[in-house]
RNA sequence: GCCCCCAUCGUCUAGUGGACUAGGACGCAGCCCUUUCAAGGCUACGACCGGGGUUCGAAUCCCCGUGGGGGCACCA
């Protein structure tokens, strides 16, 4: 529908979980070159080794598969732009970083880390307004510094950056971001470790990858300034630059701390892409949720991938930051579970029923699902639902089978007779059964909800269950009676 | 402390100088439907942070406050 064919990526690196914040980012992303016919790239950017951790590649890889925004190119799939690692391009940035020196953009430097602690110390005591590199090493002779290159001193590459004057950088979303130079600093772009920090790293990957839109969080804002100079310095063409607010916690006080992901966790929910699954949230839902934290739609926001890919514009997306609202996600995971078809449904819900032990055949979850569809915030809602359908005998409260207003004669009385009335049935339909059922109510003087009321407790054990005529047809005459017939040993034993 | 970003119902947002009696969604409350719980329908409550400008006219443009958020590493 649009112009040319954007490239677009998600760059995290493999340092831990896989946030909604990332999976948002993905997802315009994704959208953005879904739109335009382009292509949409997984780039790890792993340069911290010290950061790294095991198997948060997958994690990530897993999560963005399970959303439905598989990459296009990745470090799993591969792709024309390869490698799609950064410890894998090292020679790379090797040599952007050595084209910024000879240019003069950069230098080498070779401060200890020792030196820049005290410098900064120093600069504290002084209460400068910006703690900064004091630009020892920018002062040296070049010629000298890169006879010490020679001799194998150890050196990072820092970025010139401009001591007066402005940088303006544009944001798509914000507008012109106009920063004085003398509030930033002389970034280091290649650690001595011969790895490039993000700084350079990014700018470089996207440049060779030919992304043409780089959607990142809000936290970049602050070197933002530096990101164009490096561009600017190598001469190449900047790419449209997107950053979306970032995501605060539900209170909106902050981001979300490890001790407010553990209080959503208690309440069965998470931030962490790879726990929604677990707890029982739809891809479905989720994307929904997540996409509408920072695009403003004006109204009709119930939306399926394929209906986003049609809708979403980045001119539509909001600079302020949002509040995370699991209200919300439960919202959208209930309405998009109602939108799958018996089949779907029944699939999903499958797996989380027989881990609890069950026997699960399709024939009775077909039916069974139609009944509870409705009802489900999130899919594992199922076993407080239909674990009931799935057993060969229940065991209620002996409690709640006396309705309200009744004893528990007067209930095993009403039970006695619903058990008379049911067994004279040639089966047990919904509309062979409730007929003579409200007949009986009718005539006994019991109300509907008392009648009713103990019969749902003897058939399906709870107080709350999905219709009751619908249920017993799916639990068949047999089972029914025989549960009927306990509750009434139950009431009679009280 | 310094820099940057942001500012419409509790929350997510629509709104791009007159069509605003400020719209939608979530949540909340009530009603309807109803054998429970839901779902669905209807209704109610609910906001332009403050002050100055600009303009015939400002939620919309500008400035200043205030508030909130983010960043100040050889982390990303």
């Amino acid at each position: 529908m649009d112009q040319k064919p954007a490239r677009t990526r998600l760059a995290p690196s493999p340092t831990g979980r896989f946030h909604v914040a990332n999976a948002r980012n993905a997802l315009y992303s994704y959208l953005i070159a879904r739109q335009t016919g382009g292509q949409f790239i997984l780039r790890i950017e792993d340069t911290d080794q010290r950061r790294f951790v095991p198997g948060a590649e997958e994690v990530i890889a897993r999560s963005l598969d399970w959303l439905g925004l598989t990459p296009d190119e990745s470090p799993f799939h591969g792709g024309p732009y390869g490698p799609y690692r950064q410890t894998e391009r090292r020679d790379i940035y090797q040599h952007y970083s050595k084209r910024l020196v000879e240019t003069g953009h950069a230098y080498p430097c070779f401060c200890t880390p020792e030196r820049l602690d005290q410098m900064r110390k120093e600069q504290e005591a002084r209460k400068v307004d910006r703690v900064r590199y004091d630009g020892l090493c920018r002062r040296l002779d070049p010629e000298e510094a890169a006879r010490r290159v020679a001799a194998g001193e150890k050196y990072v590459i820092r970025f010139k950056m401009p001591y007066e004057g402005t940088t303006t950088a544009h944001d798509h979303i914000r507008g012109d971001i106009v920063t004085e130079n003398r509030y930033l600093d002389d970034y280091v772009l290649l650690k001595s470790d011969g790895l490039p920090t993000y700084h350079l790293a990014a700018m470089v990957d996207d440049h060779e990858m030919k992304i043409t839109h780089v959607l990142r969080s809000a936290e970049w804002l602050p070197t933002f300034p530096l990101h164009v100079q490096i561009i600017r310095a190598f001469g190449w063409e900047e790419p449209v630059w997107l950053h979306p607010s970032i995501l605060l916690k539900p209170s909106g006080k902050g981001k979300m701390s490890k001790r407010d992901a553990a209080a959503a966790m208690k309440d069965g929910h998470s931030t962490f892409v790879d726990d929604l699954d677990g707890l029982g949230y739809i891809p479905e839902g989720v994307l929904n949720w997540i996409a509408l934290m920072g695009w403003g739609v004006a109204d009709d926001d119930v939306m399926s991938l394929d209906e986003m890919i049609e809708r979403f514009s980045i001119d539509n997306l909001t600079p302020s930051p949002a509040a995370i609202n699991f209200q919300k996600l439960d919202h959208f995971n209930g309405t998009h579970i109602r939108r799958l078809t018996t089949e779907q449904l029944a699939q999903r819900v499958k797996s989380f029923l027989t881990e609890t032990g069950l026997e699960v055949d399709d024939d009775t979850l077909l039916k069974v699902t139609p009944l509870i569809r409705e009802r489900l915030v999130t899919l594992d809602d199922s076993i407080a639902f239909a674990s009931f359908f799935f057993k060969d005998t229940i065991e209620p409260n002996p409690e709640d089978l006396i309705a309200k207003g009744l004893d528990a004669s007067q209930s095993a009385a009403i039970a006695r007779e619903s058990h008379k009335i049911l067994a004279s049935l040639p089966e047990m339909s919904h509309q062979t059964a409730e007929p003579p059922m409200r007949e009986f109510v009718e005539r006994s003087g019991w109300s509907a909800n008392q009648v009713f009321g103990i019969l749902r407790v003897a058939v399906t054990g709870q107080k709350v269950s999905p219709p009751l005529f619908e249920s017993m047809e799916v639990i068949g005459k047999e089972k029914v009676l025989e549960r009927v017939q306990h509750a009434i040993s139950l009431l009679e034993s009280l």
